[in-house]
DNA sequence: TTTGCTTTTTGACTTTTGTCAAAGACTTTG
DNA sequence: CAAAGTCTTTGACAAAAGTCAAAAAGCAAA
């Protein structure tokens, strides 16, 4: 699924508004393993996840590195920091697949907006979707047990867990790597 | 602090925009303990607490009470569920002290956005707030321990704590009301 | 101020989860 | 296909947190 194609869905393009966001949006290839950006760096672009997956994940004091969520294609994502804030990223994002990325700068975001109000529709509706996801996340990472939020994700994403090595599942799920695999065994 | 001088510190309101808003904003004072939306209730309204505190509790089909979040004044709340989807709330609301609450329908607040175009601006800032809170909760619950959890909240809203029980503490936090009495016992 | 109610703390015990270490399985690559 | 590397599982133990029950403390109303 390409960007344009996925707007299409919510929002009619206009001749001259594709012919602008070609203008605008870079679609690169990124292989496996790749770091797209770095804890500290400054990262203003908005991205699209055309093909593959990107693992988002933050590294503590003590080195430990924790996964804060997967972005799989068809889905926008931005270093919510540096996007929102104009603040560094918190946040590692590495490719987990081969990926095609596109994305756009913070500031042709900003113009695109003013020059094609019906943009302002599908920004909020992103952002209303994320909202509601990180919602359902908070309310499971505080009254579900780990076996419920691993049943969850399961439902959720079933697909996740043969693109995903499981060490990275667990710390998603805020649980050790052993507790997965207990947790999987049983059953 | 009232709405209206809350939203100078950020939009510039003409005459013509303060008298649309002083139509359509609704001022209540409710009672301590009164539960303001019930789950499986509708409520489209976009709230404003000027006084007092709401909670924003979630209840298990076990029937255990878990509190989502705390609503203090100077901030926006909605039902989400309501307000964003159209869906019924899955959360109750309900002020833990006596409070005034302004409000204003999603009819009327999408008037609102249509005719004053500057509160999209203010919007967006809201929504972008929401998130970077929403964010650092999803952290702190997946990799911080009870304890950190703790001192953090100590840290950033240590008038919580003369203002809620403990027992509602706890459940925000992800823990029993034990454990967090055994927690600040250690100190 | 006494009584009743709610909230908070404490104790004893159980369950869940984490940690460390090692073994096993699976991949990748030379 | 063998060797090296990575990922996953398993075991033994430790630490963290939950549960249940009862006591203590705090609060509010009569």
């Amino acid at each position: 699924m390409n960007v344009i194609s996925f707007l299409q869905q919510t929002i009619h393009l206009g001749p001259e508004t594709e012919a602008d966001l070609a203008r605008i949006i870079v679609r690169e290839q990124f292989p496996k393993n790749h770091i797209l950006v770095r804890p500290g760096q400054y990262y203003r672009r908005l991205m699209f996840v055309e093909e593959g997956l990107i693992r988002e994940h933050y590294l503590s004091m003590s080195g430990k590195d924790t996964t804060y969520r997967f972005h799989t294609e068809g889905n926008f994502v931005t270093a919510d920091e540096s996007f929102i804030d104009n603040q560094p990223s918190q946040y590692t994002f590495e490719t987990l697949e081969d990926s095609v990325i596109c994305s756009i700068s913070h500031a042709d975001f900003e113009t695109l907006l003013r020059q094609h109000p019906e943009f302002e529709q599908l920004h909020i509706l992103v952002m209303h979707q994320l909202i509601r996801e990180m919602k359902e996340r908070i309310t499971a990472l505080q009254f579900q047990t780990a076996t419920e939020r691993y049943e969850s994700l399961l439902q959720s994403q079933p697909s996740i867990f043969q693109r995903v090595s499981l060490g990275h599942i667990a710390s998603f799920l805020g649980i050790s790597q052993e507790t997965l695999s207990r947790i999987r065994s049983k059953r």
